[in-house]
DNA sequence: TTGAAAGCGGTACCAG
DNA sequence: CTGGTACCGCTTTCAA
């Protein structure tokens, strides 16, 4: 194994100066610079990294908690996770799981043995026990996702509510007096953050812009799609002409079947936006109005954030709400009376 | 932050003796090992990760690398992420996350730096860029699936052509002459190793037991149900009784409700055997003959094997195959003639 | 602009 | 059964 003692010695240097060449916290002349990269790249030499953490206090890794509740959508959750490391590996950090009951337990486990510098947590639940352990914890600690209880914690996500607002502002200003929401599973409004969140806006809005608004979960437990096609086809013979969904694929591809088959057509006849997809809409049969989630966006912040918060931990903890935008794709048609 | 040295202070004792008391490593008297278990608790105690790296040459993280292909099928590949998270946990050791490009340049990045003491290779596809790294690294590396060249690799996986020969062992006793491989996508067959070793499996002991074999796979890139009903629908047409089904959840209902609605019973019109099902057969509609995939299995051999290496870095390097288990669920009927 | 040296918090060897 | 102490490899202060 090579040290930076070996590095020193091939360069001709002391090890401090290879150290600050390399951290560059400390000026280093031109040439001597260039022959301690010089020497690292033929040396193959890569910091131990026990060393660099006992020694500079800082351990370059992440924790990311996941308890990998048996209804997160996986698609979902793993572009989340996808997007938590390749922007933290961006920032020169690594990641390190917290899965299952190693979810709570691992939070008070890896900061008191200061295996991380700060921790990302996904899979937020309302009543979630990982706000508290944030709070009790010197880590800073970033939530992605909101819980009930977010009293000084830092969060980001999606502003859901507002997500909500502008997809019945949309179908309001076309001149629709009724809607369809049909939304996610029903345990999903029950333990995980958003979907209720969504749902709030949604109905706040539909209340202001005098929308009658009906609501339909995609099943109990588990998309159930011959549920949403009747729900669907309900909603159609009662002259329900508009919808937004906030939900998987598959139930996308239901609810445009159904109106396919009643010869119906979305952007004439009916009227669909999809609200806060995590997946990709275009791919979807028929063009529809996305107002899309992406996990990059809170992601990228999440890791902002938590940086920040090291290099000034005094920095005060609040909720960053993202600002939702709408792609336009002609799936919203003018009301007809 | 409490140290060592606080410890020993407030014990009584000398660093060392807590440092064995903590490790086992050597005989320490039973009360003064529980003064100082009590002292731990007391002060909330937990060693620092990094010195412990350093003075101990061991990091007690392993690194699980995985490239997260498009055609990566999410769920599944969340229950290994999560079996193996909680095997690593189980020997005391933590996940550090590689994906994406990290994937495989991560792997010679954390094995310089001694960031982690094994490496843990997920999503193994047959011409792997990581086998060669691999084999060119020190640290101990064990691959979760098996690549086409697998010399000098460590790897572990279900025994995919036992289970095809099982499957196909179990309709021919049943006096089927001809049977249907109701497969993958075709994507798969080519970006991942395990398909193409069930369907050499099903296809080697379908020509040594007679049965004509067919072949279905079920879309190209992603899964097409309503190809699978076309599939179906023309072996029932002609005359075809038996399946082996090594798919997702959504084809397997797709194949049983084409059964249903020609009015055929499995079990006595229509042989199914689901083979390497990673998700719960028995939550299907009717009960089905499954051969399964079991994630813990893999995942906690692998863990073992890493651990084994670590201790004995002279073990000899080979593929480690779990025997399938058949699990009768009455979905097998005789053959009529 | 550079070097020397004091730690960082453990592990494990050498003594007793 | 227990204590003293030499490292582990790097960061950073202090001096030059």
């Amino acid at each position: 194994m090579t040290t930076i003692h070996d590095v020193a010695e091939a360069a001709g240097v002391s090890i401090s100066t290879v150290s600050y060449a390399l951290s560059g916290k400390r000026p280093v002349s031109e040439k001597t610079r260039r022959r301690i990269e010089d020497t690292v790249r033929s040396l193959g030499y890569e910091p131990d990294a026990g060393a660099r953490m006992l020694a500079g206090r800082r351990t370059h890794i992440f924790a990311l908690t996941e308890p990998l509740r048996a209804d997160t959508h996986a698609p979902t959750h793993m572009a989340f996770v996808l997007a938590t490391t390749v922007a933290a590996r961006r920032r020169g950090y690594d990641i390190l799981l917290l899965t299952d009951e190693q979810a709570s337990e691992g939070m008070n486990r890896v900061a008191a043995s200061n295996l991380v510098d700060a921790i990302l947590v996904l899979d937020v639940a309302p009543d979630d026990a990982r706000a508290d352990i944030a709070r009790a914890l010197r880590s800073p600690t970033v939530f992605i996702g909101i819980p009930d209880d977010a009293e000084g914690l830092t969060c980001v996500d999606l502003d859901f509510e507002a997500t909500g607002h502008l997809a019945i502002d949309r179908l309001a200003d076309a001149g629709h007096t009724a809607a369809v929401l049909l939304g996610q599973t029903e345990v999903s409004y029950v333990k995980s953050n958003f979907p209720r969140r969504l749902l709030r806006g949604v109905q706040a809005q539909a209340t202001l812009r005098g929308v009658a608004l009906e609501w339909a979960t995609t099943g109990v437990t588990t998309t159930d799609v011959s549920a949403v096609r009747t729900a669907v086809g309900t909603a159609l013979d009662r002259g329900i002409r508009a919808f937004v969904v906030h939900a998987v694929g598959d139930v996308h591809e239901a609810l445009l079947a159904v109106v396919a088959e009643r010869e119906l057509t979305v952007g004439t006849d009916v009227s669909v936006i999809s609200a806060a997809a995590s997946f990709d809409t275009t791919t979807l049969p028929v063009p529809v109005d996305t107002i899309p989630l992406v996990p990059q966006q809170s992601c990228e912040l999440a890791i902002d954030l938590a940086v920040q918060r090291l290099e000034d931990p005094h920095a005060p903890a609040r909720i960053h709400l993202i600002p939702p935008e709408y792609l336009s794709a002609g799936s919203v048609a003018p009301a007809r009376e």
